[in-house]
RNA sequence: GGCUCAGUAGCUCAGUUGGUUAGAGCACGGGACUCAUAAGCCUGGGGUCGUUGGUUCAACUCCGACCUGAGCCA
């Protein structure tokens, strides 16, 4: 950390620590691309960010999978962990902190932290009793279980009965606390979700249990091994040891030094209980700052049907960016679901989508301008400013309050919304070519038109590639190539530096020093596919 | 069972405090052009706005009932 680090301002946020009792999915995919998209996002407005993400790895689900993997829980976890490594790779996520619940420094946290909720009297030991789905690694109601005690999540699986002695975490005491945070009404975020832990706290909150006997892979309790904490317990604590420089030493004081309290988590809508009642009692019980805001997104679906292993129709994230790319998948995803609700996949859908935008609207026009620029131009930038063109250009004008509104998208999470509004810049500026019609200009002489009509378009296309990089940096990358600047989006230090959001998301800033390169399509049109 | 949300063109969705012929993108048909990844542009078809009562001069928009789907109820 350097000095003018030390001055930015500091953006943490986190993905959850996925359970590694299998190979990624498609929703852990989802979660972990949408805080790579704000993280790069927050990075190209100048602030200093962290983006942290991670596995789960204790409790009994791990430890039942390992033991029918013939592994030990943690060599089981080590060859799950490397998948999830490859995958965001795969995806160009650029996580800063990737952190394991079994990292020695953990278990350090989450004793200092144990023992501050234990010194607030915030911790009893009671009896449990109750059906236990180990899937679920969560207590049930006997009314929402189906015929033999079955999990209604996990079909297949009997939730088994638990009769032991467990530690309980003083919730019932935050009751009020909880919802005098709630009524910051952006702490739980989108509003559907929102309105869900109002309803559940509303009825009364319970204490709930933090330990479990007869199981060994976890942590032991502090002041009583003879029960292992519960896993959600740990878990949660892992965004505190992921602050922690690699360097220092695995104290709470270190932990949350420099980059507390985190300022999104980013979760899936089936975790939200845990994230925005469960976590912020225990910060207030161990009297640290809260998270500014949970984001619960919402579920993908295939087809209109949703996915299970049990159905088979489960969407292979690791298929999927190998055979697309990361850009398309990433594009799609952001583009064609409005974050926050359930949204489908659907290959013809998907293929449809990323011809029309990014190969027919957006790399197209790059395409025919740049070729225009060669023939017309000599491949050289017109020699225009922003001031020669008036501010109801019909893509100056369209550009000028562009910047803002995608940035205002973006923090809202609604990177749909910002696509949206990018691409209505590219299809104006097609639009505009035709109607313009620069090879007619040409044949007439009219160069100072022809170069004014390029540079409003090259202007366009560059913005547009400026704004999308969050979401597209490989192609981004390659955009601002072909306009002549030698920017790779995915290089953190040159985004802050050299592209700026102040000068590069306005509209007038390419200028003739400027070398052009050679037009190359920057995303191919997919084939479609014969659905069977 | 209780509560919440959703149901608008083939698909994905917009529709502000109720007010002229209900919109966009994709997909599909037709046309003119040629700089371009047979891309782009223009243009067309296609909707009893889930059903049914009601309030109103006027309802996609408000109210009731019902149907369908999703979610929450540790």
């Amino acid at each position: 950390m350097n000095f003018s680090d030390e001055k930015k301002e500091t953006f943490a946020l986190t993905t959850p620590l996925y359970y590694v009792n299998d190979l990624p999915h498609i929703g852990s995919a989802y979660t972990t691309i949408a805080a790579d998209v704000v993280a790069r996002f927050e990075r190209m407005r100048g602030k200093s960010v962290l983006l942290i993400t991670g596995t789960d790895e204790h409790g009994q689900k791990i430890q039942r999978t390992a033991e029918s993997n013939g592994r030990s829980p943690q060599e089981y976890c080590d060859e799950i962990v490397v998948g999830f490594v490859e995958l965001w790779q795969q995806l160009n996520i650029q996580y800063d902190r990737f952190i394991r619940t079994t990292d020695p420094k953990h278990e350090a946290i989450v004793k200092e932290f144990f023992q501050r909720v234990w010194d607030q009297g915030d911790i009893y030991q009671s009896q449990q009793q109750g059906w236990y789905c180990v899937s679920c690694e969560e207590f049930k109601e006997e009314r929402e279980l189906l015929d033999g005690h079955r999990c209604s999540i996990h079909i297949n699986k009997e939730a088994e009965w638990r009769d032991e002695q467990n530690y309980f975490f003083r919730l019932s005491r935050y009751q009020s606390q909880l919802e005098a945070l709630y009524q910051q009404v952006d702490f739980i975020q989108p509003e559907s979700r929102r309105n869900e832990v109002l309803s559940f706290v509303s009825q009364g909150l319970q204490d709930f249990s933090i330990s479990r006997v007869n199981l060994d892979w976890g942590f032991p309790v502090p002041i009583d091994p003879s029960h292992t904490l519960y896993v959600w317990f740990d878990a949660l604590l892992g965004y505190v040891t992921a602050l922690i420089d690699p360097d220092s030493e695995p104290t709470l004081e270190n932990a949350l030094a420099h980059w507390w309290p985190i300022n999104l988590h980013l979760i899936g809508k089936d975790i939200l209980r845990f994230h925005a009642i469960y976590w912020p009692a225990m910060l207030m019980s161990a009297q640290l700052p809260l998270p500014k805001r949970v984001f619960g997104h919402g579920f993908l679906t295939k087809d209109g049907q949703k996915m299970g292993k049990s159905l088979g129709n489960t969407l292979d994230p690791i298929a999927l960016v190998k055979r697309y790319g990361a850009d398309a998948v990433r594009y799609y995803f952001f583009k064609e679901i409005e974050f926050g609700k359930d949204g489908d996949f659907n290959e013809t859908r998907f293929i449809n989508v990323l011809n029309a935008d990014l190969a027919n609207d957006l790399g197209n026009l790059l395409n025919r301008t740049l070729n225009m620029v060669k023939k017309y131009c000599d491949r050289q930038v017109p020699n225009c400013t922003t001031d020669d063109f008036n501010s109801d250009h019909s893509l100056k004008a369209i550009g000028l309050n562009l910047g803002e509104q995608v940035a205002q998208a973006y923090e809202s999470l609604a990177f749909s919304r910002a696509c949206e509004a990018i691409l209505a810049l590219v299809r104006a500026s097609n639009k505009f070519i035709d109607e313009q019609a620069p090879w007619t200009l040409y044949k007439k002489g009219q160069q100072k038109e022809v170069e004014q009509v390029l540079y409003a378009v090259l202007e366009s296309v560059r913005l547009a590639a400026y704004l999308l990089s969050p979401i597209i940096p490989d192609i981004a990358s390659d955009i601002y190539q072909q306009l002549g600047f030698p920017i790779n989006f995915n290089d953190q230090t040159q985004i802050s530096s050299a592209t700026p959001f102040a000068t590069h998301a306005n509209w007038g800033i390419l200028s003739v020093s400027q070398k052009l390169g050679e037009p190359r399509p920057v995303f191919q049109r997919l084939e479609l596919l014969e659905i069977v």
